[in-house]
DNA sequence: AGTATAGATGAATTTAACTCATCTTTAAGT
DNA sequence: ACTTAAAGATGAGTTAAATTCATCTATACT
């Protein structure tokens, strides 16, 4: 097609409206782009397209002939965009099978009540997150993240499952579930600076590994034992009493949970949606 | 239309061809801006369009929806162009009266012999000169014309009747037909230096004027009277023994006949037409 | 293991798209 | 009849989208 297709549009529009002037305004250009568009398209074509007059133009012939084609051929084209951007009111995420499981999943009903036109959809493992229209909520190594990109720095504590007895550090042989990532480049939960800081280096730990949170803290959670895992993943098992803490104190690290190349999620909902998440896991 | 046409094309082809590679060489483009079309038209839909495999790629289930649309869209604006073009094969030329009944229409059955599948249509006047796809074939003072424009520089010289009785310039008195252009900023027809240069500015000569040269010659032809006349007019005519010559010398003069903007017409068949012409007139 | 293929990314370059300034030709209004 | 308004035309200058170049990545093939 050696004719711009700007200028057929430029003409589909003239045509429609009878004017080069309406036309520059629904296309928001100048008049004079619409003239540029449609002289190009006249001298490309060896044809007249609009005869002129002193202050509207009339379509000619072989005008008419092009002006159904492109009416009809554009607004097939505009129709497919339209159902298409429909589809794209639907918020894809990607995330962690845990922060999905536990955190995500679970609060998207607050979400829909306050944004019942946006649809969230939400997928675990890696495969999309180069989807440029995909949310990637990661977790990773704060070190290594843009800082712009971070959502939320974690800290680690031990937890229970619910009903459980307090523990004993001093006595008893203690198991406490933890995690080791599948991604050895990534910082391990600092548990010995939580023992550490928590005074309980002497005490009798046996750990248990698991390459998911989740899977440590159902366990846990199933067989009343306690879990060293990130305090985001706690909260609501807490408040749901499927977990209890024990007065112990939390510790920093050095991983976080971060999306990549946030700014470049500028679609209103995206950026709601976004929003959101900043808060849910801040609070 | 908020996405680009551009992008909606590559996108087309990629999925027709189902490869970015054979879209690219199909518009004569780089794989690499294929890949920013498609990457650009996804990130504005928030969709997914193809599913990238290492050496290939494949429509997504919304990247069918969007192909079949653009197929059936773009292909009906095609073949309205390509109508279109097919009718673009008629050359428009607009021309002077003069030129066109003495030289251009009866010389055109030549025309067509040769190029049987050219269509051209003159039209006289100067309405038309301005529309990018008529050929205006114009007469002006050559000083004022690129010289890339110009056709055949013009000579003149006086012809009679055919078979009226050769002038006697020294004896009696003698008219002779002329032409004053509408046009007063055209150089005068070099009648003064015609006279000089055959020796006869001693005749008693009249000179009858018209406005246009056709006029005078088709006078002169009608009353057995002498008129001065450019040289390519006349040629016809003396072939056709409806003019004769009288031995006399042709003067150069300042006009000319020329193509205005002569380079921008590309179109093959304009430029067929405009070689032929250039023969046509300069033998 | 090395090579080929084809799409991805991002910076740099190119070019078409677009605007601004000015002009022209009516048509409408006074 | 004169003046003003409306709308398209032309061409130079500016802008932004389109495109390329350079490089990289992930297979697939030999």
């Amino acid at each position: 097609m050696q004719v711009s297709l700007q200028a057929l549009k430029a003409f589909e529009s003239a045509a429609r409206r009878g004017s080069f002037k309406l036309a520059a305004e629904e296309l928001s250009l100048t008049p004079t782009a619409i003239s540029h568009h449609i002289n190009n398209l006249e001298g490309r074509l060896n044809v007249s397209l609009f005869k002129r007059e002193a202050r509207s133009v009339t379509l000619t012939e072989v005008g008419r002939r092009l002006a159904i084609a492109t009416s009809d051929g554009f607004a097939q084209i505009e129709r497919a965009l339209e159902e298409i951007k429909l589809s794209g009111y639907v918020v894809r995420v990607t995330t962690t099978s845990s922060l999905a499981a536990l955190v995500l999943l679970p609060s998207l009903k607050d979400f829909s009540l306050s944004n019942p036109n946006i649809s969230v959809e939400v997928s675990t493992g890696e495969s999309l997150d180069s989807l440029p229209y995909v949310i990637p909520v990661r977790f990773g190594d704060a070190s290594t993240v843009q800082a712009g990109d971070i959502v939320k720095c974690e800290s680690f504590d031990v937890y229970g499952a619910y009903g459980m007895q307090t523990p004993s550090w001093s006595a008893k042989p203690i198991t406490i579930f933890s995690t080791e990532w599948k991604n050895s480049e990534l910082p391990a939960p600092p548990l010995k600076a939580w023992l550490a800081k928590n005074g309980v280096e002497q005490a009798n730990i046996t750990v248990k590994k698991f390459d998911q949170e989740f899977f440590g803290i159902q366990q846990a959670m199933a067989e009343n034992e306690l879990v060293f895992c990130s305090t985001t993943l706690a909260k609501r098992l807490l408040k749901t009493k499927q977990l209890q803490h024990f007065g112990t104190h939390s510790v920093e690290s050095e991983l976080c949970y971060y999306v990549a190349k946030k700014a470049h999620f500028e679609g209103k909902n995206a950026r709601i949606f976004l929003s959101w998440l900043d808060k849910l896991l801040m609070d």
